[in-house]
DNA sequence: CGACTATTTACAGGGGTCGGAATAACTGCT
DNA sequence: AGCAGTTATTCCGACCCCTGTAAATAGTCG
């Protein structure tokens, strides 16, 4: 959304100081100036207009040794507060974060395979949320990350694949049900804001948010804003050819990126390197647990699954980076989180084959080590984000 | 570049009328108006600034039977020259276009081979430039499209393949020889620029165009902007890998679509396909030609290779469908060209396959068919824009 | 009560967009 | 010839932004 209106450049701006304060924890006006790039005068004026409308707080006046102490600001907790959702493959993760974005409750369950249809997706979610919140007034706004396709406009959910969902009106129903405001969206997009709040000095730049789960994507940003694509898909980099007439892809493909290092895909390797082999017959989620472990004691299998699979991540990031020039990749997922620097590491001798010099040159990558459920996190900031738009276009009405 | 300031939302309003006064030969204000969503009123200021600057030129009133005629507005070709240059691989082609942007002269050299250090670069350069130049005073600027990796903002070719050219500062050189401003680009971009002047109601749009001919690339269009990337390398979807261990390419990766369906490519097809067969003896311009009229005659080999190339082709589309999610995808460049709309054909049904059905729905895939050379008409134009740009900063101060 | 630093407020200046009133320029009818 | 009807453009004032400066106000330490 190219600002075409003076108020376009005041709500970024906006934005940018919440963003700020929220990333920076108890900031002052100048340090806000200096960051930003903004005038003094128009920081005060946006921290005043979020001060009235109750976002942001005074906190205590950090006392120097000479002068006027400089006052606080940070995201008023008690403005509400907004739920985050993880629906992934194999659980669901339900967070309640206080306006401040601090996590408030969370719950998780395993759900491998309980979840079939919509209604049970709609039981559970009802039955997490209400562990979450003991009082539903105080939520302002629910976000929820669905894997796969979803159209962010209508709330639906076009694709889900692993469910082999079409079309699933999710916003429209759960919402219904729970009589309050609820955005939908998927895990990439979730990760990429959760990133842009948390470092709102990338949010500048360009670059991607790579996620690895059972399913496998990327979300883009350009200019530090989310980046959609014509229809919300943009960042489908996991369903990337990496090699013609190679592995099927559940998505219908051939040699997808997904299909290589996708939990499922490391489990084929597995499979591959030491057929037969017991981890085979474990699940994927243990599988790649057991992996994780066997590669920290120095494990022949694992190493060598972990090699396999990493010149096909290698090669998907080297085409991220030949075609987007990021400034910086950081992968995030369960995968990521269990294999560590290993699989990014088996990666890079590929990426740096691949690329070519100069985006190479000007890339860097690093895997996303921020505890807690990170897609959860970026849900409830769609919610928030959604939630203060509102209120700030219709105020100034 | 997003508009951060209210003088930037003013400037990208004013290359907005200026492109769809262009593209539209004499519009009147109230189609600019009606197209553009813009007000009456900032379309009136807009034109009497670009009016007052001698850009644009009223043309005569069209009488309609009721009502005050309207007034045709179109651009000043008397506002001055500019010469758009291709550099390309095998040849190097000089145009001059007046400042309404139609060719006043052209010029083309053959070049396979000869053109091996800068100098012999300069000194054919200068010697075309003549050619299509009789009062140098009248130049504007010239825009040069040079293959390979270019850093627009110092004019650097940062890395041209064919030549291996590494940090050649062309513009500098070129400029203080000719006198002249030079802006220095690749074809992808030049291509990008000629499209968004031609078809300005793409020019919200997010959407890719792909040039195919000895090397091969793309080049990104977000929210009708082109799109650079971190260090203006988005687009090299040339180097981006379709078969992880697959073919050499002249990047030093492995398995790059250019690797397929660049020239040389085409041409290793034809000897997979057919060892020894003649054409595979005649140079790649020829090869490709050859290839062309036989396809026309129906030959099987030709067919075949085709429709092997294809393969390549669809999935590396189908990459750029996935990860870009773009609106439209045009193909360009002199294999495009001279194949016609078989091997787009040829590549459709992988496309289809490879990428995902939201992203697929939403692309539509056109070969550019517009008369002329259309990377020199964007250097042109790149010209331009950089010349008006400038004027337009200036005028304001 | 200084001295000193943080913020707020007020204001002028420079951009922009927008809607609506006023004006211009024709055609056609009387 | 003059006037009404129409449509194209320009003009003007309202309004929204950001910015820099300057002065007023706050809060603390010595």
């Amino acid at each position: 959304m190219a600002p075409r209106t003076a108020a376009d450049i005041r709500r970024s701006n906006l934005f940018q100081v919440l963003r700020r304060v929220f990333a920076a924890a108890p900031t002052s006006r100048h340090e806000i100036v200096a960051e930003s790039g903004l005038s003094m005068a128009t920081v005060a004026s946006i921290a005043t207009e979020l001060l009235a409308a109750g976002v942001l707080l005074e906190v205590a006046p950090a006392t120097r040794s000479k002068g006027r102490p400089l006052t606080r600001l940070a995201l008023d907790p008690a403005y509400g507060s907004f739920v985050g959702v993880d629906v992934a493959e194999t659980y669901l993760h339900v967070a309640r974060y206080d306006a401040s974005l601090t996590e408030v409750a969370s719950t998780r369950r395993e759900v491998d395979g309980e979840v079939r249809t919509p209604e049970d997706l709609e039981r559970h979610l009802t039955d997490l949320l209400a562990q979450v919140t003991a009082d539903r007034s105080t939520v302002r706004a629910v976000g929820i990350s669905v894997p796969g396709l979803v159209d962010d406009e209508s709330g639906v959910s076009v694709y889900a694949p692993n469910w082999d969902w079409r079309g699933v009106p999710l916003r429209a129903r759960l919402s219904g049900r729970w009589q309050l405001p609820v955005h939908l969206d998927n895990p990439l997009k979730a990760l990429m804001v959760s990133e842009l709040w948390h470092d709102p000095d990338a949010a500048e730049a360009n670059w991607a948010v790579v996620n690895l789960g059972t399913g496998v994507g990327a979300a883009i940003a350009v200019a530090g804003e989310l980046y959609r694509g014509a229809s919300n898909s943009a960042g489908e980099w996991g369903h990337t050819t990496v090699a013609v007439g190679g592995r099927e892809c559940r998505c219908g493909g051939t040699g997808c990126v997904e299909a290589y290092i996708g939990a499922p895909g490391l489990v084929a390797f597995i499979e591959q390197v030491a057929p037969g082999h017991p981890w085979t017959t474990l699940g994927e989620t243990a599988a790649v647990q057991a992996l994780a472990e066997a590669l920290a004691a120095g494990d022949d299998v694992a190493r060598q699954v972990v090699a396999a699979a990493g010149a096909y991540l290698g090669a998907g990031l080297a085409n991220l980076v030949n075609t987007v020039n990021p400034e910086r990749i950081v992968l995030a997922g369960w995968v990521s989180d269990l294999l560590g620097d290993a699989l990014l590491e088996a990666a890079r001798p590929g990426v740096e084959h691949q690329a070519l010099a100069r985006p190479l040159q000007s890339v860097t990558m690093s895997r996303l080590t921020r505890p807690g459920n990170a897609v959860a996190f970026g849900a409830a900031t769609f919610a928030l984000e959604a939630s203060l738009s509102q209120a700030h276009t219709e105020g100034s009405r």
